[in-house]
DNA sequence: ATACTTAATGGACGATCGTCCATTTCAAAT
DNA sequence: ATTTGAAATGGACGATCGTCCATTAAGTAT
């Protein structure tokens, strides 16, 4: 054996001391820490870099500034978010149905619901009304998340031959998201009383009246 | 007629230079409208005397400080909207049905829903978590509006015979919460796409869904 | 070995934060 | 008129904010 510790040392590899894209990494996770812990308000350079445990310089360096380092945390956390919802929902069955569950089942997860993603999701909310560059990751859910409702609607609204198929796939799509947005405020209102039990069956009592032969 | 002029300067009148009662309302008016157009971030004690056009060192006298200044603010912002509802609920007629479509009239109303007051309202949301004396103010939805929802649905649920009664008002009251909380963060998403009248049926579409004889 | 590039450091900087209080102003009571 | 007490003022204060940069350390190329 004439490989020594030293030489798979690639440039990929981790056993650096400098690596800065986990200095970038690690500031971005501090950032939504503190976030979630002490408010956006509270959150400042001195405190992120602390929880970070790297250098003050760090954040000019990597971000060019405070705000950049916030846009790119809030970016960063809607990443997330869809990456674990496609993910949850791509294991689900083809069927327009179950598709629709998963995605209730998903946004109501400990996994993607939680005290931590709510404090984060509502502050982001909060100061996306001032600062653009926050805005543009924390519009009313994904695009394409309204997109795969909408069409899964579409398909269950067809069943009913009624004429306003593609109003009721609207309602159905623009409700079903606001009731998830709701249950988020209730979440985060009061964690401990919330049941998720309780929100999944309520959602799919509001759908199943819209249509009665599904869900 | 011995009364002068002078004579009715009772401590109720509103002649005087000096106001405190009004100076104390215009504290609070200006960090609301402070919050409204630059986010409770920047909110500091500076613009809002400056907003006011009162002395700086107003706030710690009749508050104690910027915090319990912002306290109060979420308080009366909180008061303001449900004096509004209250009124509006009252002019409605006294069938549960009218009562319940009267709330959602009001709560997507131009009146309570707008850009300052939504705007207002998620800065509160997301300062809530760290500051408990906001979110006294905020929790979700009123205590007493709840009530009021839930009766509702309580008389309309005992029209559809089933044993589930109070667990069908229960989540009509939940859901509608829910559903009126989440068009409210669509709202200040994009207020400029969002319809009123859209969101009303919709709501009333949902609502239609639980019990379908009503709505 | 040496030169060179990039990452990382942490203190200095002016600006601004919220609090506090000595002082002044006003209005009612005497 | 004079006294008394509350209302209002605005500057001073130390603390902390975010930014910036001269300097050091680490890794790569010659």
């Amino acid at each position: 054996m004439s490989a020594d510790a030293r030489t798979d040392a690639k440039p990929s590899g981790r056993s650096s001391i400098r690596d800065p894209d986990n200095n970038r990494r690690a500031l971005i996770a501090a950032t939504l820490d503190t976030i979630a812990e002490i408010g956006i308000t509270d959150t400042t350079v001195s405190k992120i870099i602390q929880r970070a445990g790297l250098s003050r310089g760090m954040i000019h360096l990597h971000f060019g500034g405070k705000n950049q380092l916030l846009a790119a945390a809030a970016k960063s956390f809607a990443e997330e978010y869809f990456t674990e919802m496609d993910k949850l929902v791509q294991q689900a069955g083809n069927d327009p149905e179950s598709i629709v569950m998963a995605v209730v089942r998903a946004d109501l997860g400990d996994v993607l619901m939680n005290e931590r993603s709510t404090r984060i999701w509502h502050a982001f909310r909060g100061a996306a009304n001032t600062n653009g560059s926050i805005a543009l990751f924390s519009s009313t859910r994904d695009k394409r998340l309204r997109t795969t409702i909408h069409t899964a609607f579409k398909t269950i609204a067809k069943d009913y031959g009624d004429e306003d198929d593609s109003i009721l796939a609207r309602d159905a799509t623009f409700g079903l998201l606001a009731l998830l947005e709701g249950m988020w405020v209730d979440y985060l209102s009061n964690a401990n009383e919330f049941s998720r039990d309780v929100a999944t069956s309520i959602i799919r009592r509001f759908i199943k009246g819209l249509f009665p032969h599904h869900f």
